[in-house]
DNA sequence: TTAGCTGCAAAACGTTTGCTTCCCG
DNA sequence: CGGGAAGCAAACGTTTTGCAGCTAA
C-alpha cells in the first residue's frame, strides 16, 4: 500500500510554521473555500513530505470524515493549475505533491525505500542556466532528480530487496 | 491524442545508420529472436525521437501487422531491463522510449512548441556524482530536464502561448 | 439565488497478465 | 522436442467524470 515516508527537510527550515498557509494562497487567488477544501488546505500546510493523493486523502480522513478521494483528486489539480502545488512524478505510478511556496529545490530519490531527501546546489543553477544558454534558449524550468542508494555496508539484509519496479522506476 | 514530435538529435550524429542497430544487441544479451522482436528493433533502431509504446505500435504495424500492442509493452520492458532502452517520463501519461546506445544525455524542452533537444554535459554528469556523494548515497541514475523558451527577438507573437500541461508537468 | 462544489459509482487511461497456441533454437 | 513468446481479452491501479444534490458567496 506504500506507506514510505520522506525526510523532513532540516528543522532549520521551518518546515510547516502555519496551518493556515495554503488556505490563504487558495484566498488570494479567489477560490471558493468550502470545508473540503480548507481540509486539504490544511493537510497540505501541515505535510513536510511529498504526499500522493491516497496518501492525502488519509490524512484529510483522519480529521474529518467528511471527503471523499474524488475531492482530493480535483482540489491537487486545481491547486496545481493555480500553481500552488507542485505535481512530481518520481516513480511508482502515483503522483505526489508538494507546495511550490517553499522555495526551489531538487529531490534525491532512495532507490530502495522510496524516501525523498531534498537539496539545492547553486553550482547546478548556475549550470542549468549555462547550458540552456549554450543552446540558445532562455531557462524557464528546470528539473533534476538524483536516483541513489545507500552504500550497504555489509550484507543485503531483507529490508534493501531492490524495489520493486513498476511504471515508474521505483516503488515500496 | 498527443502528437507531438521531437527535434531530431542533429545529422552529424548520424542518427539511425544501421536499421539492425537494436537487433544486434538483442542478439549479443542472448534474446531469442521472433519475427516480432524483429520487427519492434527495427522500428526503434530506424527512430530518432522518444516514440512512446503506442507510436512504436503503429509503426510496426505499418511494417507489418503481425503484432500486437501487448509483445510491444512486453518487448519495451524487456529491452529496458537489459539496458537496452530507456523510458522517459516526459509528462502526458505516457512512457517514451529511446536506445541507450547513442550516448548519455539529457533534454532541453521547448515549452513552447514541445520539441525536444537532446544535450550532454560532462560537468553536470560529475556534479550529480558528487552531490549525491555529498548527501550519503551512491548515485544510481539520474534525471535532468530543461524547460526553455526561445527568446523572441522582439515582440512575443501569439505563438509564445504557455504549453498546455496535463498530467505530466509539461506537454505541447 | 446560483455558480460551482461534492459524493458516488462508473468510465477512462496506460499498462500488465492468464491462458492457450505457436514457434525458435 | 521443450521453453519461451505471442495473441487475445480480461484485470489492474490510478485518475477522471456524469450526474444529482448541496453550499458558499
Amino acid at each position: 500500500m506504500d506507506t514510505r515516508t520522506d525526510t523532513p527537510r532540516p528543522a532549520t527550515d521551518a518546515a510547516a510554521p502555519d496551518p493556515l498557509r495554503i488556505e490563504r494562497l487558495c484566498v488570494e487567488r479567489g477560490l471558493k473555500m468550502t470545508g473540503q477544501r480548507r481540509l486539504i488546505a490544511r493537510v497540505l500546510s501541515e505535510a513536510v513530505d511529498h504526499p500522493d493523493v491516497e496518501e492525502l486523502y488519509r490524512r484529510a480522513l483522519a480529521l474529518d470524515a467528511r471527503v471523499s478521494i474524488a475531492t482530493v483528486y480535483r482540489t491537487v489539480r486545481l491547486l496545481e493549475e493555480k500553481g500552488i502545488l507542485e505535481r512530481h512524478d518520481f516513480g511508482g505510478g502515483r503522483a505526489r505533491y508538494e507546495a511550490t511556496d517553499h522555495g526551489h529545490h531538487y529531490h534525491l530519490i532512495d532507490v530502495d525505500s522510496g524516501k525523498v531527501i531534498e537539496f539545492s546546489d547553486e553550482q547546478h543553477e548556475a549550470l542549468a542556466k549555462a547550458i540552456a544558454a549554450r543552446l540558445g534558449y532562455e531557462l524557464i524550468g528546470h528539473r533534476l532528480e538524483l536516483f541513489g542508494r545507500r552504500p550497504a555496508p555489509e550484507s543485503d539484509k531483507g529490508g534493501a530487496r531492490r524495489a520493486a519496479r513498476r511504471r515508474g522506476g521505483e516503488a515500496a
